[in-house]
DNA sequence: TGTACATCAGTGAACGCGCGTTCACTGATGTAC
DNA sequence: TGTACATCAGTGAACGCGCGTTCACTGATGTAC
C-alpha cells in the first residue's frame, strides 16, 4: 500500500532517528536492522527501500546524532554550562542521547571511510564550537583557542567514555567526571593548576 | 589426545593473547570464537574447555591487554616519553597493540560488570602510573598529581580514540594527536598556556 | 476534472551464512595401586 | 617401577538462532492523457 511522498520522508527520518539512539546504546554491531525497523514501527523488509545497506544507515544515524548534539550545544549557555552538562552524571547513564563521539568512537574506527568522514565532521563541529566560545568568553587568539579546543574535546569525550566503561558503583565512575570537569573549568578560567577538590 | 598440564596452560594463554589483539582490532562483537581459536591454532570446539563463555574471554583478554600496556609503560622513560609514545602516529594504526582504553571503551560500556571491573582496574593503573610520575618528576602534591593524572588519562584515551575514528587522510587524524601531545607536555611543564605550535 | 495505468513503500516469507554453544569421540597424560 | 584405568584437551559435526539481504506481492498514491 503506497503512501504519500511526505509520509515516506517522515518514515525515513523516523528510522534514522531511532537508529541514532539504538546505535549509541548498543554499538553498530550490537543491534540489528530488524530491531531498528521494529522500534520505528515497521517490518524489516522495507529497509532497503530507504537505505543501501546497514553501513549506510550507520553513517546517516551517526550524522543525525552529531546534529542533535550540535543543536543542544547551540542552545546551551556559556562554555562552563556546556562542560558541566557534557560531564554530568545523567549523561553517563543515557547513552542513546549523548554525544556519539563518546559512545561510537571505537565502532567508527572499525567502520568504512564513509562513517569516519561523518565522524570527523562531527568532531570538527565540537572543536569549532568550543573554539568559538573560548575566543568570545576568554578572549584567546584564534590559534590558542583552537589548540585548547582540540585538547578539551579529547578530554571531554575520553572522560565520558571512560566513566561509562566502569561499573556504576565504582568510584571512578563519579571521580573521572568530577575531576575532569574541575580541570576543564580551571583551564577556561586561565588558571594553571587544578583546584584542590 | 590429552596433552601435558603445562601445554594446556600455554595453549590457554595463547588463546587469551590472540583474543587480546583481535578484540582490540575488531571489538567484542566484531570477532567470533571460531576466529580467535583458529588464529591461536586450534579448532573452535575446545573453547569451552578453557572458558565459561565468550564474555568470560572478553574479560580475560581485556585484563591481559591492560597488563601488556602496563608493562610497556613501566619500561618507558620519563613521562614526556610515555605521552609521546601514547599519542604517536604509529599507535593510531596498530589497534591490536595499543591501550584498550582507547579501543574498547565503548564495547566495555555495553558489557557485563565483570568486563567493566577489569576496565576500571586498567584505567586505575594508568591513572596511578601518571600520578606517580607527576609526583616524582614535577614534585606535585598527592592530590594535585592525582587530579592531573585523571585529566591526562581522559585526554590521552580520548585523543587516541578520536584520531582513530576519522579517515586516515583527514587533517584531524594528525592534528588531534599533535595538539593534545603539545597540550599534555605543556601541562606537565607547569605552563598555563599551550605552545603556539 | 475524470480515468487508466505506472509507481513504489511496506509486508512477510525466504535465502545463505555465521554465530555461540553443545556433544560424542579420540587418545595421550595423569594417577592409583 | 610397572600396570590398569580414569581424566580431559582437542576435534569436528551438529544444534538453534539471528543476522543482512532479497523477493514476490499488495494496494494506495502519483501521473499521463
Amino acid at each position: 500500500m503506497r503512501i504519500t511522498q511526505q509520509q515516506t520522508q517522515e518514515n525515513r527520518e523516523r528510522i534514522v532517528h531511532v537508529a541514532a539512539r539504538l546505535y549509541r546504546e548498543h554499538g553498530f554491531d550490537g543491534i540489528g536492522i530488524a530491531d531498528v525497523m521494529k522500534s520505528a514501527g515497521f517490518t524489516h523488509g522495507g529497509f532497503y527501500n530507504h537505505f543501501a545497506s546497514k553501513e549506510a544507515l550507520a553513517a546517516e544515524a551517526t550524522k543525525l546524532a552529531f546534529q542533535e548534539i550540535a543543536e543542544t550545544r547551540a542552545r546551551s549557555g556559556d562554555l562552563a554550562t556546556f562542560l558541566a552538562a557534557y560531564l554530568s552524571a545523567t549523561n553517563r547513564t543515557r547513552p542513546g542521547q549523548i554525544c556519539p563521539a563518546a559512545t561510537l568512537g571505537g565502532d567508527a574506527a572499525r567502520s568504512s571511510d564513509d562513517v569516519k568522514a561523518v565522524f570527523a565532521d562531527g568532531v570538527q563541529g565540537m572543536i569549532s564550537f568550543i573554539e568559538d566560545r573560548l575566543r568570545k568568553e576568554c578572549h584567546l587568539s584564534k590559534e590558542e583557542a583552537h589548540n585548547r579546543a582540540v585538547n578539551l574535546t579529547a578530554k571531554l569525550t575520553g572522560a565520558l567514555m571512560l566513566a561509562r566503561a566502569v561499573p556504576d558503583d565504582h568510584p571512578l565512575a563519579r571521580e573521572i567526571l568530577k575531576s575532569c570537569l574541575d580541570g576543564c573549568l580551571a583551564e577556561i578560567r586561565g588558571q594553571s593548576s587544578l583546584p584542590q577538590t
